[in-house]
DNA sequence: TCTGGGGTCCTAGGACCC
DNA sequence: TCTGGGGTCCTAGGACCC
């Protein structure tokens, strides 16, 4: 009898946790690109926004500025401020070609936003290079190829990835190694942990906590009593490194949803109602190009004092008819009428949740009346869906109205 | 600090079922 | 008669993220 062959490591450094996640985040992201498309703003304080700031350059972030703060506040804090519209198409094409160099690092992506993500590279220390030398050539190729900075934390966890990238920020690179993780964490304020935010942070600090270290020395029940238990486990858990170590991909949007300031009042019923019907069409279309179906209308509102109210309806199947889903909204916008005249609404919004894969799918036909406007629109709802007029028409004209769609390749995602 | 638009997840009560 | 326990779904609200 021969003796078990067991398996072992190659090396002996296998064994050993490896800080193989990258967080990489663009910097100031709409405000970059805008810099970098007009050389007049490089190196001058830039808002991007409207009414609002959605986003500012360093040179703003500096003297101030921050994201959501009102236009005109922004402007008195910081004089020279240029303030430029936003131009989503550009934002768009400038995510798209950074994800494609993500994607072209490592197939173990995670897209968290527009502009971040994280990157599973532990895999690629032998046949490529370590996960710090990843995070390098990442920078510079962004840099390079795009045109824009970005900020790489390099840890074990994504979660200390974040942590790392925010440290780093703007325009750095920071690795936690796996032995200093408490060392790295612990000196911080609590408001860099992901996931603490203003209201969090505040009853920390009412228990006399100020950093991650103050948070680490508490038992888990006392942060479960404070703060419910799913935050005091979350917390515990953060403070003391064990997070999930892995990057999910494949993940899907769980809700698509629009809406739509209105300004201070009052609003005539019927302008709002119309409002919402155009955002019910615009998230169907959405739904829709995502090959999706909903369960779930919800109908946001916000009143002239702040104050916010939701109500929502769900069918027993799910659907992507917007006459269905429009008539539901505005069933519930009717419902909350003695609100609205109470309150005054000032923003409507619509969201579409419990969504489902769309299998069977049917453009909705409306042939009524002598034109071939219904054909048209269907047959522009099939292109729209699956990119391909010209072939869906000849199907439609061919075999008449109302039958199904013959076998089509499913459309791309529209998520990354 | 008088506040846009797009999302995620958690909590909590009530209905309903076994 | 004063009374179980577990599970799931629906609805509304709230914290948090970029």
């Amino acid at each position: 009898m021969t003796a078990p062959v067991r398996f072992r490591p190659a090396d002996p450094a296998d064994d050993a946790p490896v800080a193989g996640i990258l967080h990489a985040d663009l910097d100031a992201f709409y405000a970059a690109v805008e810099q970098r498309d007009d050389r007049r703003l490089r190196g001058r304080p830039v808002a991007v926004g409207g009414g609002v700031v959605l986003a500012a350059s360093y040179e703003a972030k500096r003297r101030g500025v921050r994201t959501a703060m009102s236009a005109r506040q922004a402007r008195s804090l910081c004089p020279g401020l240029v303030v430029v519209r936003p131009r989503f198409e550009a934002y768009s094409a400038a995510s798209r070609a950074v994800f494609a160099i993500f994607a072209d690092t490592t197939p173990s992506v995670q897209g968290i936003s527009i502009d971040e993500a994280f990157l599973d590279v532990r895999g690629l220390r032998r046949i490529d290079a370590p996960p710090v030398a990843l995070g390098a050539r990442l920078r510079d190729r962004v840099r390079d190829e795009v045109g824009l900075p970005i900020t790489v934390g390099v840890a074990r966890t994504p979660f200390l990835a974040k942590v790392a990238s925010r440290v780093a920020k703007p325009d750095g690179l920071m690795l936690v190694e796996p032995d200093r993780e408490d060392a790295f964490l612990h000196p911080l304020p609590l408001e860099v942990l992901w996931g603490v935010g203003a209201v969090t942070a505040e009853k920390l600090h009412a228990f006399g906590l100020a950093t991650a270290g103050d948070v680490a020395a508490l038992p888990r029940s006392v942060l479960e009593h404070a703060l419910g238990p799913a935050m005091g486990r979350h917390l515990h858990a953060v403070v003391h490194g064990r997070t999930p170590d892995r990057v999910e991909t494949g993940r899907r949007r769980g809700s698509v949803g629009a809406q739509r300031a209105l300004g201070r009042g009052p609003h005539d019923p019927a302008q709002v109602r119309a409002a919402l019907l155009g955002l019910v069409d615009r998230v169907c279309r959405r739904m829709r190009a995502g090959h999706r179906l909903a369960r779930t209308v919800v109908l946001r509102l916000r009143f002239a004092d702040y104050t916010k109210a939701t109500r929502s309806r769900s069918f027993p199947f799910a659907t992507a008819s917007g006459a269905q889903l429009g008539a539901a909204a505005v069933a519930l916008l009717d419902e909350a009428t003695p609100l609205l005249r109470e309150r005054g609404i000032t923003l409507v919004g619509v969201a579409l949740t419990g969504l489902e894969p769309d299998d069977h799918w049917q453009p909705e036909l409306d042939l009524t009346g002598p034109s071939t406007a219904g054909l048209d629109a269907a047959v522009d709802a099939v292109a729209d869906r699956f990119g391909s007029g010209a072939l869906v028409r000849g199907a439609l004209l061919r075999h008449g109205a109302g039958l199904e769609v013959p076998t089509l390749p499913d459309p791309p995602e529209d998520d990354p």
